[in-house]
DNA sequence: TTCGTTTTATAACACTGTTACGATACGATG
DNA sequence: CATCGTATCGTAACAGTGTTATAAAACGAA
């Protein structure tokens, strides 16, 4: 579909407030109504693009391999977590902020978007079975955490809200490891 | 002023697509130029509220109590930091979030905004001068971990993006209680 | 071909932020 | 007190937005 792919393009080129229908209806040589006639409306191309955003975002996680050090493997899927949110910054910013006011992904997108959390979780318990991290918590509670983490990070650092002249590669990093050591059997 | 407040209820009570400046000038029995006259447009409106907003948030976060355990201290900053998101949450996605597409507080509100994050780097610093937190790490870095967390799972909750059914305030305790582990000298 | 459904284009509606223009109000200066 | 200058305000218009009613066109099946 081509207009779903333009809508990428200006999200990611120029941003959410480029992303007019008028202006994407014009660029790719129709009207505005194509869009309600095969999405829905504005709300429905977002939702596409949700979960557009998400499938990428899912298979790049996926992509970090599987090995015996399964806190090592952790900190990978949070580094990539990362690189992934800066190369898309724009869908991210659509996944994850509220740059439509009043969007809200369908709970079947929605449904579908949380599958990107399970890698996570799942390299948590085989940190758990590993004896690397206690069994006191809920696989699910760490994951969130370390999701937390890189979330509040990544954000911060797409707002431009981090203290300037930061190296932030390297302090992401720490402080993802840092986290990942409170959750440590000792 | 007037204005200023009624953005303030709007924003709270009906969220930022409420804020209108039609709907906000007839809500005040007075007309859009007003606004244009006393702040010079809606970003310089936007910008004002997140002024408000962040003075809120560092009046609240300076109430938090000293005590002889600087760490505790940080846990007791992290959970103020989560009320106060939760209390003023349609000011919180203002200041961090994008709900008004290309806005940018301007360079002199955000530097008094980053007043807010002292109080976090000072007892930090507390922490390590006690020989809680390793000397390894600049308290800024540190800092900025734990508010990235406190970000993070905030952001996370009041966009509804966390996983259903979840008692999400212990969680955040817990999480923000191990994340400072991760910190510690061992 | 003919019928029915889907997709499309045009135009309008209601809404948004913004601004030019003129009127009003206010405060300090003469 | 009078006058001037500035600041504020109201009306109206402009350009832009998402949305929708209506009608035309395209397409596939009978």
């Amino acid at each position: 579909m081509k207009l779903l792919n333009r809508a990428g393009e200006l999200l990611s080129n120029e941003g959410p407030s480029a992303l007019s229908l008028r202006r994407l209806a014009a660029d790719v040589n129709t009207s505005t109504t194509a869009v309600y006639s095969l999405f829905g409306g504005k709300p429905a191309l977002l939702d596409a693009l949700y979960d557009e955003g998400f499938r990428r975002f899912g298979e790049r996680l996926a992509m970090v391999p599987e090995t015996d050090d399964p806190v090592e493997d952790l900190i990978q899927i949070a580094l990539t977590y990362r690189e992934s949110a800066l190369q898309d910054r724009q869908f991210y910013v659509v996944m994850f902020s509220k740059v439509v006011p009043d969007f809200m992904p369908t709970t079947e997108t929605y449904i579908a978007a949380s599958g990107t959390f399970v890698p996570v979780v799942k390299t948590v318990q085989r940190a758990i079975d590993n004896g690397s991290f206690l069994p006191d918590e809920a696989p699910e509670v760490i994951g969130l955490a370390l999701w937390s983490i890189c979330h509040g990070l990544v954000s911060l650092e797409i707002y431009g809200i981090l203290p300037p002249g930061l190296e932030i590669a390297p302090v992401f990093e720490r402080t993802v490891r840092a986290s990942a050591d409170g959750w440590r059997a000792r």
